[in-house]
DNA sequence: ATGGCCTGCAACGCAGGA
């Protein structure tokens, strides 16, 4: 099974990216964060004609997931059970035998910010479920936009960013929860080249010069970790004209 | 130098992203 994820930033103006890439990679799951689309302007069609099924949460101009997959998706949730929260950032589905969980974690703005206290809060609500997912799931995927560099070799300039928002020790402490959980970053089980993100910033010309930063991850059970025999990122789409901000993330998993 | 760039909304700038 090839799955991936990414943060397509508006899946409106992105939809013939998605397409060109879906044809080229032709995952079997995918995920996707920011699609900034309520459910009733979603591209059941278009992608249906590329030969995926969706299920989608989304709102007007702000968060917004999906899962796409060839086969289907049942067993369907959206939010964490429990967490009150109006932010469509959350969606769980059981695809061919694998638990799926597509998430779009909040920015946290700065760590000053209110923001900041909403992203820790979720945090926590999501390693409280998490556990409970893992436990009725052993294979278990747990993919996304974290909005976290979880060690400084994700980020491109490590005394630049230290403290700040993305990288600050709490949320890589909530990232390394997850880790404790029992749960595998695919990326990190495989050799990579150095200095390699999954997100620059549209100002500076940050991707030409490589100013980005490793945000987007995928968590994979012990189950699904002993069976993946690749993972990357996939820096193409974010070299096409008019680009998410963002990169996919590929793994593959042996049946 | 606290902005630069992109998106959506709805207005002729703003919020939010990261």
């Amino acid at each position: 099974m090839k799955l991936a994820t990414w943060n397509v930033n508006s899946l409106k103006v992105r939809l013939p990216h998605l397409l060109d890439w879906l044809a080229t990679e032709r995952p079997d799951v995918v995920c996707l964060q920011e699609t900034k689309l309520t459910d009733d302007l979603f591209p059941v069609a278009a992608l249906a004609a590329a030969g995926y099924r969706a299920v989608y949460s989304g709102q007007k101009t702000y968060n917004g997931v999906a899962i796409l997959s060839r086969a289907e998706a049942s067993e369907v949730v959206t939010g964490i059970p429990g967490f009150a929260d109006e932010q469509k950032r959350v969606l769980a589905a059981t695809v061919a035998g694998t638990r799926v969980v597509c998430l779009y974690i909040p920015n946290g703005q700065s760590v000053d910010s209110d923001k900041y206290q909403y992203k820790l809060a979720w945090l926590e609500a999501l390693q409280g479920w998490l556990k409970t997912e893992l436990a009725a799931h052993p294979r278990l995927v747990v993919l996304g936009d974290f909005n976290i560099a979880p060690e400084d070799r994700d980020v491109h300039d490590p005394a630049a960013w230290a403290g700040q928002v993305l990288c600050s020790e709490p949320e890589r402490a909530h990232f390394r929860a997850l880790l404790g959980l029992g749960l595998k970053d695919a990326y990190r089980l495989f050799e990579q080249a150095d200095k390699t993100f999954s997100w620059w910033d549209y100002r500076q010309d940050g991707f030409r010069r490589n100013l980005g930063l490793r945000i987007d991850h995928m968590l994979l059970s012990e189950a699904l970790a002993v069976a993946c025999n690749g993972c990357r990122i996939d820096k193409a789409p974010r070299a096409w004209e008019r680009p998410s901000d963002h990169a996919p993330v590929i793994a593959e998993i042996s049946p």
